[in-house]
RNA sequence: CGGAAUGUUGCCUAGUGGCUAAGGCGCCUGCUUUGGGAGCAGGAAAUCGGAGGUUCGAGUCCUCUCAUUCCGACCA
């Protein structure tokens, strides 16, 4: 392609909107535009990067069996209301009726559209394990969209779904995408971890995130340098610290002013905050049955020194849906927030981490402004309602495996896999018939990488102070040619032109930089668009017999003869690829 | 949905209630220039996000509203 003809253009600054260091090159790069918050359009530069990454999708799913599909974006909410998704997601699902009144859905993602697709096609267990996936565009009314294409309202997936007769088959065709993606995030430069998360609105049993580690990212990873344990911190194990038993002493009330948090108390008292119980008010939103949800009030207690994971929580109280609880609501059950204990509360459900459970002569709010009792104890002076572990782990807190100290990092889910068995197909009646002929649910798993997000995850570990530096397996171009007119003959643009149409022939692809400006525009924005090899044709190299060859990233350049230049460029291509592939390699799976 | 910030030409910014809203980048025309964002000359491009209000007078003050961004809630 001719620079001077593509369509769109480079900015010398990005809009003060972008913040991400991804987002800013991209823009100004030439490569997306934005619409509205989470909407953009992708210029041809970024739809050559997709289409790259698409590639790359398509080969590694054929790797593993898969068959490429396309679903509709549009879909009867009919089935939506058969998994119960139609009733369990807020307005992050977008719902429409067509013209004949009838509801439809945007569609977030395809498990429904796959499981009606397969209870219509899939009758005997002899046409099963499947795999079938699509790229397809997916909705989401996210309520707050950022950085650039990293989180987006509509954005292109790559979805895979297995369908098999036994768990046995999930576990197989789970263990492939573990490895597949791997590579396909290794073939596209991008360094990611597999973790394993929670399950979320997706249910099922079993999931891993592919976690790109960056600053930048929304979740934060819970991980151990010395066993290699790692988690979403979201489901993140630890191992406790043993609680301290003291003989139950009697319960003290006390005048503790302005003694709001657990740090203004732990400071008023001269105490450690583990010496003191954390109550939390939460509101959980719980699905009855299909139609019915009902809100239940929970109070949440946590030792001082430890924060609630709310995951834990509303997995545990099977919680569509969690919130905290408004003031009026605390104080509707009996509690002052603030001040807030079980003890002489009415009619909140009492969920109590257990340690917090085992800790003795704990300092607890009295319900009453101003004041806190001492030496509360569980069991004694509440009775709780569910005990179970519902505290975060953080960094310094003991790895559960091996009790070293755990780490935390921020970032940014690329890719998940999720077991989820019967979840859908016994919700929407999609069975087979097995060899005796009963039938029986397929069980299923599903696969997804968000595509946009892959090439900004990718700008965002592959970039200099002066822009992109692309991965060669996922360029727009490999090669960029710059062709630096010479007033005085015609010998370098047609050189350039000469090197343009080999590289055609010998199936390179290549931009040439053919526009009428000045040099050092043009080497800015080679640098800015970050195609990995740089051509410059020019008097300079011209008059040492050859043109100039970078690699962009590299701080040294070479004058390459042009009789060789063509060679030169395949060693060059296929020497960037190398790197890239050392990176493949096998995986060992982790629960 | 809570908290905060910002909306002035395609982009970045200036603009104390007072003259015809200013500059840089980019864009168009011409000349000149060609190894790291060149120079000269000329030109186009803004209903100052929108609505209402205060005022002799509003880009500037007030109210409402919309949009975008950031923090939180949320997030396969």
């Amino acid at each position: 392609m001719r620079f001077s003809q593509i369509f769109g253009h480079t900015l010398k600054e990005a809009p003060s909107d972008a913040q991400a260091v991804s987002h800013q090159f991209l823009i100004r790069g030439g490569y997306i535009h934005q619409v509205a918050a989470g909407l953009f359009s992708y210029l041809p530069l970024a739809r050559r990067v997709m289409n790259k990454i698409e590639n790359i999708l398509h080969d590694e799913m054929a790797d593993i069996g898969g068959q490429e599909i396309t679903m509709p974006v549009v879909l009867p909410a009919e089935m939506w209301k058969e998994s119960g998704r139609w009733y369990q997601i807020g307005s992050e699902l977008t719902r429409l009726k067509d013209r004949k009144d009838r509801d439809m859905v945007l569609a977030m993602t395809h498990e429904e559209a796959l499981c009606d697709l397969a209870r219509k096609y899939i009758r005997s267990y002899k046409e099963m394990p499947r795999l079938v996936y699509h790229i397809q565009t997916k909705w989401r009314d996210d309520p707050r969209p950022r950085a650039g294409l990293i989180r987006v309202r509509e954005f292109k997936m790559k979805d895979s779904y297995s369908l098999d007769t036994d768990w046995e088959g999930l576990d197989k065709q789970y263990r492939a995408h573990y490895q597949s993606y791997f590579n396909i995030f290794n073939r596209c430069g991008l360094d990611v971890l597999a973790v394993k998360s929670d399950t979320g609105m997706m249910g099922g049993k079993i999931a891993h995130e592919f976690m790109y580690l960056t600053p930048i990212g929304e979740d934060t990873i819970i991980y151990c340098d010395d066993c290699g344990y790692n988690s979403n911190r979201q489901v993140a194990d630890f191992k406790k610290p043993r609680a301290v038993k003291e003989d139950l002493l009697e319960t003290e009330k006390i005048e503790t002013p302005d003694c709001k948090t657990i740090d203004d108390l732990a400071d008023f008292l001269d105490i450690p905050e583990s010496k003191t119980a954390k109550a939390v008010f939460m509101v959980a939103t719980i699905q009855e049955d299909k139609e019915t949800e009902v809100e239940k009030f929970i109070l949440a207690i946590v030792r001082g020194d430890m924060d609630l994971n709310e995951t834990k929580l509303a997995n545990a109280v099977k919680a569509k849906e969690l919130r905290p609880a408004q003031e009026e609501e605390i104080k509707a059950i009996g509690a002052v927030p603030g001040y807030g204990s079980p003890i002489g509360v009415k009619g909140a459900f009492i969920v109590i981490d257990d340690l917090a459970a085992e800790s003795t002569n704990l300092v607890a709010g009295a319900n009453e402004a101003g004041y806190h009792l001492l030496n509360v104890n569980c069991g004694r002076d509440f009775t709780p309602d569910l005990i179970v572990d519902i505290a975060a782990a953080q960094s310094g807190h003991d790895c559960i495996n091996c009790g070293s100290e755990l780490q935390s990092e921020k970032a940014v889910e690329v890719g998940n896999i999720f077991k989820l068995g019967t979840r859908y197909s016994e919700a929407m009646n999609c069975m087979y018939q097995d060899e005796n002929g009963k039938l029986n649910p397929i069980i299923m798993g599903s696969y997804g990488i968000g595509v946009g997000r892959l090439l900004s995850c990718v700008v965002e570990q592959h970039h200099d102070d002066y822009g992109i530096i692309w991965p060669i397996s996922i360029a727009p171009f490999q090669v960029h040619i710059i062709l630096l007119h010479d007033k005085k003959g015609t010998e370098a643009s047609e050189t350039a032109e000469k090197l343009y149409a080999d590289c055609k022939t010998a199936g390179i692809d290549a931009l040439i930089d053919d526009r009428k400006e000045s040099p050092g525009v043009k080497f800015n924005d080679a640098d800015l668009v970050g195609i990995p090899i740089r051509l410059t044709v020019g008097r300079r190299a011209l008059d040492q017999g050859g043109v100039e060859l970078k690699v962009r990233g590299r701080a040294e350049s070479e004058i390459v003869p042009i009789d060789i230049i063509m060679r030169r460029l395949k060693e060059i291509i296929e020497e960037l690829k190398a790197e890239l592939a050392e990176k493949l390699e096998i995986v060992e799976y982790k629960e």
